[in-house]
DNA sequence: CGAGCGCTTGACCGGCGTCAACACCCGTGG
DNA sequence: CCACGGGTGTTGACGCCGGTCAAGCGCTCG
C-alpha cells in the first residue's frame, strides 16, 4: 500500500529541537521532557515534482509537515473525475485525519520537489495524552486545517472564472514576497477551481492584459500582482 | 456578541447520561467518573426555522452538539455574497473550531425547527485533557468535520448543475429511510451548488420528468428516489 | 378571498466548455 | 550547432449550459 517512493525519499532522521520552522508546526512548544519521551525517529523525507506522497484510502504510518515546497490533496470522484481540494504550503500539517482513522482521506502529490518530516503516529497518540503542549497545538492544527477547507470552498469555488482565478492569486502570495504569486500547470489549477484549462489560461491572459498582474516568468507559473486592490475587487 | 435569541431558545439542563442520541456523540464513551468531572450545566436549546445559532466570528460559549433538525453554516465572501458551506444533521457537532479560537469560523443557522444542546468549552477542555475517551472521540469528530467539508466541495460542487443536484439528493436521504431524501428553499440549494435558484429548480423538475424522484409534499422540500442507480450515475 | 411568498417555466443572452490550431520552451539526437 | 518532437500555454471559433429577466402558478395566511 506504501508506495515504494517512500523508501527512496528518505533522506535522515530529524532532529526537531533544531528544526528551522519549528515555531509554525505541531512541536512548537515542547519542552526537553516531551522530546524525551519521543522514542521513534522522525523521518525526514523529500520529494520530486509529481511523487505520490500517500494515495488515497492509504494506510497511514504518520502524520507529514511540510518543511518546504507545496502539496496537493486530490480526490478523485465516483465517476473517475479528479479533484484537487486544498494545496499546502510550508508549516502546513499533511494527513492529520490519519490520527482518528489511520487512513488517508485523499491523495497527498508534491506539486514541485518538497521536503517534508514523518511524525509517527506512535508518537502522536503518546505525546497528545501526556504533553498539555503538544495537545493544545494539535488542536489549533485541526482548527487551522477545517478552516483552510472552508475557505477553500467559500472564497475559490464561488462565483465566476475570473474572481476564481483572482481569489487563487491572491491566496498563493508568497508568505514573505506578498507582491508574488504563484500558479501552477493550468489543468492543476481547473482542477482546483473547477474550470477548464482554457478557461483559466483565458482569465489570467485577462488580468494581464488589464494591468493586475504580471508574469515574471517564462513558465506561467510566478506572477507579480501589480494592482492588489483592484484583484481583491474582482 | 451573543444574540438574545440563545436566551430565549433554553429549555433547561441535560442529563447527558440518558441522551438518546449519545451513542453518536462527544459524550459517547464517558464514564460515571468522567461525567463527575463536569461542573457547569449542559444546556438544552431550541431554534426555530431561520433562527440564528451564532453569529460569523462570534465569540463562543461552547460546542454545539445537534439533536434534532437541520443547521446550515454560512460564510460571506469579501463582496457580500453568502455561500453555504455544509449541512449539519442530527449527531453532527456544530462549532468545534471554537475549542481552538474560542471563535466560529462562520454563522450558524437552523434551517429547521432544531434542538441542540451546548457543552461549555471549560468542560471540554478539561475533560479532553483528563478523559482519554473524551479525547478520542474529540479526534474523531475533527476528522469527521473536516472530511465532511472535503466531501462537500469535492462531490457537490464540481460538474454540471445537474450531478450537483443529484448529488445533493444522495447525500440528503433520511438515514432510517434512504428511499426518501430532503431539499431546502431554492435559493438556499443554490447557495450551496453554486447555482441560481431556477437553475437548481429546473433541474429538480428535469429529474422528476427523467423519473429518477417524485414529490412527496407539496413545498417541494421532500422526494421519493425512484432510481438510485441512475440518479449515482447521473 | 386577496396578498404575498416561494416554486416553476419560458425566452433570451452571455460565459464557459469544446475542439482545434498555433506558439513557445526544452531536451534529444543528428 | 541546428533540426526535430513532445509537452505546455495561448488564442480563436463556435455551441451549449446556466444566468438573467420576467411571467405565471399554487400554497399559506391574514
Amino acid at each position: 500500500m506504501i508506495p515504494i517512493k517512500i523508501d527512496s525519499a528518505w533522506q535522515g532522521t530529524s532532529d526537531c529541537r533544531s528544526c528551522g520552522i519549528r515555531d509554525m508546526v505541531l512541536f512548537a512548544d515542547l519542552n526537553e521532557q516531551d522530546f524525551g519521551q519521543i522514542h521513534t525517529p522522525i523521518d525526514d523525507l523529500v520529494f520530486a515534482a509529481d511523487d505520490l506522497i500517500y494515495p488515497e484510502g492509504g494506510h497511514a504510518l504518520g502524520v507529514f509537515t511540510l518543511r518546504k515546497g507545496m502539496v496537493k490533496l486530490v480526490r478523485s470522484t465516483a465517476d473517475g473525475r479528479e479533484r484537487i481540494i486544498r494545496v499546502l504550503r510550508p508549516g502546513d500539517v499533511i494527513g492529520l485525519e490519519a490520527l482518528a482513522t489511520s487512513h488517508y482521506d485523499s491523495e497527498a502529490v508534491a506539486m514541485v520537489e518538497s521536503s517534508v518530516c514523518r511524525i509517527p503516529l506512535s508518537v502522536l497518540h503518546h505525546l497528545s495524552a501526556n504533553s498539555p503542549r503538544l495537545h493544545l497545538r494539535l488542536m489549533q492544527k485541526w482548527q487551522q486545517v477545517l478552516k483552510d477547507a472552508d475557505d477553500w470552498l467559500a472564497e475559490l469555488n464561488f462565483g465566476t472564472a475570473r474572481q476564481r482565478v483572482a481569489g487563487l492569486a491572491l491566496k498563493m502570495r508568497d508568505a514573505d514576497q506578498p507582491q508574488f504569486t504563484s500558479f501552477f500547470a493550468r489543468d492543476d489549477m481547473g482542477a482546483m477551481l473547477d474550470l477548464k484549462l482554457e478557461t483559466v489560461s483565458r482569465e489570467i491572459s485577462a488580468l494581464v492584459r488589464d494591468g493586475l498582474i504580471k508574469p515574471v516568468d517564462k513558465g506561467g507559473r510566478r506572477y507579480e500582482i501589480l494592482d492588489e486592490h483592484k484583484l481583491m475587487a474582482v
